[in-house]
RNA sequence: GGCGCGGUGGCGGAAUUGGUAGACGCGCAGGUCUCAAAAACCUGUGGAGUUAAACCUUCAUGAGGGUUCGAGUCCCUCCCGCGCCACCA
């Protein structure tokens, strides 16, 4: 008979909310007896409406680990939230015509009901959602605080810009030249935003990396792309170059240079286009070909940075009229600008050393320039000519700014002379304004907003202006593990005494989409935070997995368009959450990114695994049951075999959970099941502690068949089974032959080499192999391995 | 192109970190039950070979070398896949 999963599910999650069951008490202390805190944390929801198979995978899997810790004596807090501000609510409202608000509050509630439906153990009273006022008042204030100390800026800068979204992003929110979340190719726009500066920590970004524990995979992607590059900047003197005058123009031409070693086959320079120099009057004066330069510049700026770099075929224009010196030969070299210096690295400008480099010395081949390979020059002798030391990075600074509604708003205002100010903390949190029009146009929409201006002129006086644009919602992400130890406080971002107590965070599952966006910003957030000493340590996360990707049943991506989307509900439907929570933990180890193509069978054979722990535990409460009738002990034997299966289970369901591998933690308590099948009975105990070990996996069931083999309260509150190890007597030893396996002896533990090569020579197979011949050597692993070499 | 991570049956994946390769599950084959089928259960299942049968032999962890008593695991060379970065000086 199959159980109900249905009913089964209903009545425990109605039995787990009645007792409250997964509330963590955060100031619960060790010295006082209590219990070990752990932080477990799974990156929260967008609130998108639906939750799909990838949902399921990030969260009911980690809820497992949350149970094992659990059970294993751990205080662990396991918190949920929803990233609510975000531009798929706007996409929707004005499909829609709905408000973004009531949109997402909407799928909030759904995927309220869909995440209890997993039986995931979430604490929701500790639950954030930062779009609320009382949630974005901090993020405001940790704005502000970031603003006070310089790392939050407003400047000019070149910008990506996505014409479909209709806002500026972040460089991290660039994939290969197109916008994140729409694929659109962004272009690059001048505009004045607002900038954290990322940049400052980039070096102790790396540096921390180097701390952590983490898979050398997401630290080398965070490595890279923060880019550092250690080598010199060396000036080169310009001079114009009629023949009568070399005088010097403009100061100077600085390059940056990972090579300066190479300064003696620096043969020409090149600026970028957007180089300062070039809108330089006292440079520009001297150029002869000055309306060339001019057309090649204003052709570059049509052009992305992608289409800068797909195009491999070098071009420039040689700046006619000037010459640079090359500082090191005194020889006089010309200056070029071309596309393929960039100028948002380094200085923007590079000495070309055609011989030891590939592009220049594609340039030089094309242009006819000389190619000269050099001797190698010593750091002292850069110095000498005036290299100095320098290091660059790749990252750029954060761009937060963002010209649309659904976010927190910036909480900035303006002076009559236009200089930006931070809105005291009393005026927080600085309300998004619900009269603006948010239909997105490119313009920020809170410009619309009546009220708004209103605000601010009645809170700070005529003339004053507010900031339009509203905050990247990663802004809003890369605090919040914060507020879940203080959801509530309304004086506080979050509470200093459990900050020390809880961070950094244990361990961090996600996506590995994250790793150079989410998980750089957060990181940088937590060390400048550590900085203004508002908390407690300097890097969020101790330990990170980036979980893998479920495939469609072809193995291929899940689309839509190729119609291999699986629907968790339903299957949750057909065979019960616990089926699937299993199936999608037995997959593969969820400690590696890799992607698991979902089998259509697989949560059917889930199911009847489950199904058999049920008729196991049936058919044995019968017994039990009898027992009892007889008035026989129902306490009954248990053997050394059964003793030591639960022994090893115990021990190696917990280890590899550890390990984040629930797939060979299964496979263990299936071994377990697979023995205890063959029993003709099994006590109430050993079934107790199988129905404990399973209660992480499938909570639901485990429940259910904890009640009916008449435990009391709650499986999920019983403690993991100890490991009651018995010492075997005896211990197979392998015997190989040049290390092939020809055969085993049994023998008392303790046996001695003799004693066991002794017995080995008796095995016939063993014999044939060795051919008469003796042993030359013995190699003896006690209790494990006896290999004869002749 | 640079860096990182991988490559094990028909499939997902195990392998105590140098010690019986292929756990567990899917799939497949045969069987029990049935008028029949489904479900359920039982047995088998890397290739080749010897055999009455094998707890027998042999080959096999992308390819080729090496270290070792012993290599999926360590070292070298190469091939392939995935990821990140990429005209970053």
């Amino acid at each position: 008979m199959a159980y109900d999963h249905r009913e089964i599910e209903k009545k425990v999650q109605a039995k787990w909310a009645e007792l409250d069951l997964y509330r963590a008490d955060l100031s619960d202390d060790p010295p006082a007896g209590g219990k070990e805190p752990y932080y477990l944390l799974v990156e929260f929801p967008y609130p998108s409406g639906d939750l799909h198979i990838g949902h399921w995978y990030a969260f009911a899997v980690t809820d497992i680990y949350a149970r094992l810790l659990r059970a294993q004596g751990k205080n662990v807090l396991f918190p949920i939230g929803f990233d609510a501000f975000g531009l798929p609510a706007e996409n929707a409202a004005m499909k829609h015509g709905e408000d973004p608000k009531a949109w997402t509050y909407a799928n909030m509630t759904r995927m309220r009901e869909q995440l209890a439906s997993m039986g995931a153990s979430f604490d929701w009273s500790k639950e954030v959602v930062t779009c609320e006022p009382s949630y974005y008042q901090w993020t405001q204030w940790l704005f502000a605080k970031l603003f006070e100390h310089g790392l939050a800026e407003r400047r000019e800068a070149a910008v990506k810009w996505c014409p479909k979204c209709l806002t500026v992003l972040a460089n991290e929110q660039v994939l290969d030249g197109c916008c994140e979340r729409c694929g659109t190719e962004v272009e690059e726009k001048r505009l004045t935003q607002w900038f954290l500066k990322i940049t400052q920590h980039a070096e102790r970004l790396l540096t921390g990396l180097d701390t952590l524990p983490w898979r050398e995979e997401i630290k080398e992607a965070q490595r890279a792309w923060i880019g550092k590059s250690e080598g010199a900047k060396i000036k080169f003197n310009v001079r114009t170059s009629d023949s009568e005058s070399t005088d010097i123009v403009s100061p100077y031409i600085e390059v940056f240079t990972t090579r300066p070693d190479t300064i003696f086959g620096a043969t020409y320079l090149v600026l970028a286009p957007e180089h300062s120099l070039l809108q330089d009057e006292g440079f520009r004066k001297p150029l002869m070909n000055a309306k060339e330069v001019e057309a090649y510049v204003e052709a570059t700026k049509k052009k992305t940075e992608r289409e800068r770099s797909e195009n491999k075929e070098k071009t420039g224009v040689k700046l006619e009229g000037v010459m640079a010196v090359n500082p090191a030969t005194k020889e006089e070299i010309p200056i070029y600008v071309a596309d393929y210096v960039l100028g948002s690295y380094g200085t923007g400008g590079i000495m070309a050393v055609p011989a030891y480099d590939e592009r220049d010395r594609e340039f030089a081949e094309k242009f006819n320039l000389p190619i000269r390979e050099a001797e190698f020059v010593d750091w002292d002798t850069v110095a000498s000519i005036g290299g100095e030391k320098a290091t660059q990075y790749r990252l750029r600074d954060w761009l937060v700014s963002r010209q649309r509604y659904w976010g927190c708003p910036i909480p900035i205002v303006y002076d009559p002379e236009g200089t930006p100010h931070a809105i005291p903390a009393e005026h927080l949190p600085w309300l998004l304004p619900t009269d603006a029009d948010f239909t997105p146009t490119g313009k920020s929409p809170l410009a619309s907003s009546k009220e708004l201006q209103e605000r601010v002129t009645r809170i700070f006086g005529e003339g004053w202006t507010p900031e339009y644009d509203t905050l990247d919602t990663f802004v809003d992400s890369s605090w919040y593990f914060l507020r879940y130890l203080d959801p509530k406080d309304s004086n506080a971002f979050s509470d200093t005494e459990l900050m020390k107590k809880w961070l950094p965070i244990n361990r961090y599952s996600g996506g590995s989409e994250h790793t150079t966006m989410h998980l750089l910003y957060a990181r940088f957030f937590t060390q400048a935070l550590y900085d203004l000493a508002l908390v407690p340590v300097e890097e969020p996360f101790t330990e990170r997995f980036n979980r893998g990707l479920i495939m469609g049943p072809d193995g291929a991506k899940m689309s839509k368009s190729k119609g291999n989307v699986i629907n968790p509900d339903e299957f949750v439907q057909k065979h019960g959450a616990d089926a699937v929570r299993i199936y999608l933990a037995f997959i593969g180890p969820y400690n590696e990114p890799g992607s698991y193509p979902w089998n259509l069978d697989g949560v059917a054979a889930m199911r009847k695994f489950l199904e058999r722990i049920d008729r196991l535990v049936d058919r044995n409460i019968e017994g039990l049951t009898k027992s009892l009738d007889t008035g026989t002990e129902c306490k009954d034997f248990v053997s050394p075999e059964i003793q030591q299966a639960l022994a090893r289970t115990s021990v190696k369901v917990a280890q590899d959970g550890d390990r984040f591998k629930f797939n060979t933690s299964i496979s263990t308590l299936m071994i377990l099941v697979n023995e205890l099948e063959k029993q003709e009975s099994i006590s109430k105990d050993t079934l107790a502690q199988l129905v404990i070990m399973l209660a992480p996996f499938a909570p639901h069931l485990a429940e259910d068949l904890w009640e009916k083999l008449g435990g009391e309260g709650s499986v999920h509150k019983q403690v993991w089974p100890a490991a009651v190890v018995i010492v075997a007597s005896e211990k197979e030893v392998i015997v190989q032959v040049n290390g092939k396996r020809r055969g085993s002896v049994t023998l008392a533990q303790d046996a001695s080499e003799e004693a066991v090569t002794a017995e080995a020579l008796k095995i016939p197979t063993v014999a044939a192999a060795l051919g008469g011949q003796e042993p030359k050597r013995v190699v003896y692993v006690p209790g494990k391995i006896l290999n004869l070499v002749v």
